[in-house]
DNA sequence: AAGCGCTTGTGAAGACACGCACAAATCGCG
DNA sequence: CGCGATTTGTGCGTGTCTTCACAAGCGCTT
């Protein structure tokens, strides 16, 4: 991370003591900004205002100012927010000043694929560890990492201090997988495995799912069809319209 | 998908005949009931209760109850939610009725991944065309698609009447990608670039950021390390403690 | 046919998030 | 030194989402 300390600084710490405890939707676009603002350093922007932030991010100004608000006040009226003190404040509450280990589990297609994407070295995780059921994929190298097999995965956790779980397995191996992560001290869980996983309290799960992400579009196209479909009837849902309701979006016919 | 159809039904149709305009949060937790349901119509289960589903699909079951009041009333009182039915009714209303054709565009590390995960097909996707621009990958073939060179996006796009474009190339090109994807003619989007992409109204984008995900429970590791280093000091953020400030959490220390 | 247990569907209240609009603060210039 | 231009920080109204709690409805049993 940036060892970012302000010219005039005095050593005495100024960072926030504890953390605030920041709103949900807050922590969801922290990250957000946080890119904006490497592209801005890097272009050699030194400050920015809450406008241009809000834009390079794709927010509203106003939600971009709460949010910076906070983590207290690092902005200068009239002037803006210092991008690179803003960077390690914001990098600082994310907890990203330390960079934090992660062991994937499940090296198949969509692990293949985590274990060579350098989106995740580039901003504060080190991939420490690679895990696998199958046999003929225990003992593959993939990007400099050997792929173990995942009944060491507890032991492995233990001793790596692996800070983030993984998982890329199929949805029925991804409980089993779950519950030997948090047996090797794992609190925080990423999974990509199309299954709700339960885990004791104290540990975070975030889910991805890509199909899932598809059916939310699906839903918009289908909605924008029958919209254009009917062009005058944006509010036809309450209005019956008797004669014609089966055949306000043919494509769409079902049963009947 | 399936042709559900009730033993005693008419045939005169009772679906919905517009599209009822959910709450987004609704919309984006349809597609986990409806993973759910398959996996319960798979084990031979034609009924669920509101509380087994929710249970199954990992939220509140009221919430659940009232997210399915928004397609209609299809439940049945005492006894619980036909589950064929409700997969037809879900899957009506996120359109998946008709098979949606997919786009891929930039088929590196991640995108490779992506063309070969057999999750969309399951659900209801296909996967019609690969692009990208390196003319090295141009030609190779995936899963019996070749990859297109990208300049070919827009008019293939039109001629396959594709219904949604991935973008999983590096942020560089996400922007152009979109572009060409919009002239020709689709209408949304699902980016794994992590860029923010500016769109004409009436094109859905939605972000996908692995790291992003990575990020937002690394800032919950932070808090909870931190609530652990400081066991009785909930308020401790507005409550200065001049001397120790900066050893609150050793290991997070940044500069000085 | 009536009563009982079970489950859905929903009204209402609380919690949360959003965005406007403006006061407060800072800088630069005359 | 004062004033105007600019931009942050935030109070407040509005809308959305969540959750509780219960009435209404259905089927089974007697």
């Amino acid at each position: 991370m940036s060892q970012h300390r302000p010219p005039g600084a005095p050593e005495r710490s100024v960072a926030v003591p504890a953390l605030p405890d920041l709103p949900e939707a807050t922590v969801a676009r922290l990250p957000e900004y946080l890119r904006a603002l490497h592209n801005l350093a890097e272009n050699g922007h030194e400050t920015v205002s809450s406008e241009w932030l809000a834009t390079a991010a794709g927010v509203n100004s106003a939600k971009l100012r709460k949010d910076l608000s906070h983590l207290g006040s690092y902005g200068t009226r009239g002037v803006g927010y210092d991008v690179a003190l803003l960077i390690d404040q914001i990098e600082y509450v994310l907890g990203l000043t330390q960079r934090r280990t992660v062991a994937l589990v499940g090296v198949g297609n969509l692990g293949h694929a985590l274990a060579g994407y350098d989106g995740f070295a580039t901003r504060g995780f080190r991939i420490a560890a690679l895990f696998d059921a199958d046999p003929v994929r225990v003992g593959e190298e993939i990007n400099g990492l050997v792929v173990r097999h995942v009944d060491e995965l507890s032991r492995v956790a233990t001793e790596e201090s692996i800070a983030i779980g993984v998982i890329a397995t199929p949805a029925a191996a991804a409980q089993r997988v779950a519950d030997r992560l948090v047996a090797g001290g794992v609190t925080s869980i990423l999974n990509f495995a199309p299954c709700v996983l339960t885990v004791p309290d104290g540990v975070d799960v975030r889910k991805v799912d890509l199909a899932v992400e598809l059916q939310i579009l699906s839903f918009h196209e289908h909605r924008k069809a029958s919209l254009t479909a009917l062009p005058a009837a944006g509010e036809a849902t309450l209005t019956p319209l008797p004669g014609s309701l089966a055949a306000t979006d043919p494509q769409e016919a079902i049963g009947t």
